[in-house]
DNA sequence: TTGTACGCGTTATCAA
DNA sequence: TTGATAACGCGTACAA
């Protein structure tokens, strides 16, 4: 194995031989302690950099307890959401001097609990959690004692901070947009039947809300399930819609990138979005502005997502309290309209 | 600062005692050092479950040297490029026992430099290092004693393992894809004049050799810039293409969010893709296939290329040579002809 | 204001 | 096959 002593081995020791101090001092100036002559200092940083000294993390992690590293468990990278959500995470993080490290679960349950229990939980201070395939029965089975923060979706019971988004309201806010501009075949793509949490149920129950508030039935035909959210998965919902007959003159799709698979779909088709079909997405990637046609979505505030999540985890951190009493914190989204559900 | 301490603090000593062994055969039974007695082997680990220890990773860490982690440097996660990038390192490095620290240089500069010299080198047994600004300059100045590969295009003359595209004949096969299918005025999307090394000179390159090799001029005309290669910078580049009169029926973009951008600057002004112009881009995003209409583009072997990175990173950080001799890499690549580059 | 000495939890070197 | 004990490099009482 390598060293990770890198610095050519330069230890603390060697920086207070060279200023003709001890180590104590040296340890002093590290880390800002207030009281050190000026001169003193001023000897010992001039020897930090004539040996080109670090400090090895290693030992001040072992000493200190800590790490100033945070994980972050999410489904998949190459899901553009949680890319872009990683990357929101990762610049609020760094502006609280933490560091991120990232571990994808695939959103397979097994993993997802791996991650709770990984020796990686060990080498970081807090987590950052976004899981897809869990329930709250694995969660309160496992009496976890580190600092977390559940992102994106509310596991109703948990006893754990959330950060969240309006799944409902939003949800139910998209349909309408729908509505609002004259549909009335409204489908969905993304429903996770049999499941009785996530996601995927809270969107599907705003979606309901809104046909309910216009007055219009609720058709099973009407929702189509598509477990995994991805394009593949959004484009194959879209096609088994437009075979099964019903009439579709919208979409509401649970993300983005179903919703992109759902315009491929009907690109494919030759159906005109959104003369014949409009449709809207769900999450606001960045992809959203430049597919063809721009697709409509909802923006959930990544940004503001990632900034209260990593602030939440950092006050649970620093006071040292990982089984505090649960805060939620429900981010604002706002409908973007585009192309795909323009009117004409 | 919360304790990294986690599983409540049960140490080696604790399993120790409760197994009544000596601490150093807990350490052999977690090493798998193979001469135990079965009998000892088995108290050990049953005194493990019960007492839900887990190894303490910072002391391993501060006592082996090492920490079996490995940095990603890269400039964005946004770009989704990168992000599938991240994915393949991620899960070639998992399969190597071997987690992965993401770092994001935004491919200015000056971070790219910090990299170089972050205490989190020092947290780190090696870096897969994906610079987009830095030169031989900034490298060779450095004197980097820590194992690191570079990612994704070569730097001439740096001393240091290269896993690379074969970015010239790559962009020369796009470029000739363009022109076998008739095209005659082919522009190319992501020129950064003035620069002597990095992906967008040997792009051009390649660009220039399929013209030239077609007995077609080379018009700097058809070369547009565009420093950042996003969605954003794409759509501009094909708008000052369209504005300036020049004439253009095939665009190669140096990569596929450009040509992203590209297509959708084309949907906006009503060119129809492939008919008027057709469109190929480099780098086989995932989106690419969903796009409408989907992209053609240069497919690089992500996977490939993470692999061997990982790979070669891991050769140098077990034989802890940090400064063998350099050795390149450079993956496969083929053309993927979708419907924006189609034949109608 | 600075120095001494110990402990953090492992792994490695011996010896037994 | 196992055990005692010395590092690893840093932070921090406590002493000076």
């Amino acid at each position: 194995m390598g060293r990770a002593g890198r610095t050519g081995g330069v230890t603390m020791h060697d920086v207070a031989a060279r200023a003709g101090v001890s180590i104590k001092t040296v340890s002093n100036v590290l880390n800002e302690y207030p009281y050190i002559r000026p001169a003193t200092r001023e000897r010992v940083e001039q020897a930090i950099a004539e040996l080109g000294y670090q400090v090895n993390l290693s030992a001040r992690n072992l000493r200190r307890g800590s790490t100033g590293i945070i994980g972050l468990a999410l489904p998949e990278l190459r899901l553009p959401y949680f890319a872009e959500l990683a990357d929101s995470v990762i610049g609020a993080a760094e502006r609280e001097g933490l560091t991120v490290l990232i571990e994808q679960t695939g959103a397979e349950r097994t993993r997802e609990l791996a991650v709770l229990t990984s020796a990686q939980r060990q080498l970081t201070d807090g987590l950052l959690y976004s899981p897809l395939a869990l329930d709250l029965a694995d969660l309160t089975s496992l009496r976890l004692d580190f600092p977390m923060v559940l992102l994106g979706e509310r596991i109703f019971g948990a006893d754990a901070d959330h950060v969240t988004m309006a799944n409902v309201d939003a949800a139910r806010a998209a349909t309408e947009h729908l509505l609002a501009r004259g549909r009335r075949r409204v489908a969905t793509v993304g429903a996770h039947p049999g499941e009785a949490s996530g996601s995927a149920v809270l969107r599907l129950q705003g979606y309901r809300e809104a046909l309910e508030a216009a007055g219009l039935p609720f058709e099973p035909a009407l929702v189509a399930e598509a477990w995994f959210w991805n394009r593949a998965a959004g484009a194959a919902a879209m096609d088994r819609l437009l075979d099964s007959g019903v009439g579709v003159d919208a979409v509401f799709a649970m993300n983005d990138a179903l919703a992109l698979g759902v315009l491929h779909a009907l690109h494919r088709r030759g159906v005109a979005v959104p003369e014949q079909v409009a449709v809207i997405g769900f999450d606001d990637i960045e992809e959203a502005q430049y597919s063809a046609p721009t697709l409509s979505s909802i923006s959930p505030g990544r940004d503001q997502i990632a900034q209260t999540a990593v602030r939440l985890l950092r006050e649970r951190i620093d006071r040292g309290d990982a089984a505090g009493p649960p805060r939620t914190v429900v981010a604002e989204f706002t409908v973007v309209a585009r192309e795909s559900t323009a009117t004409s």
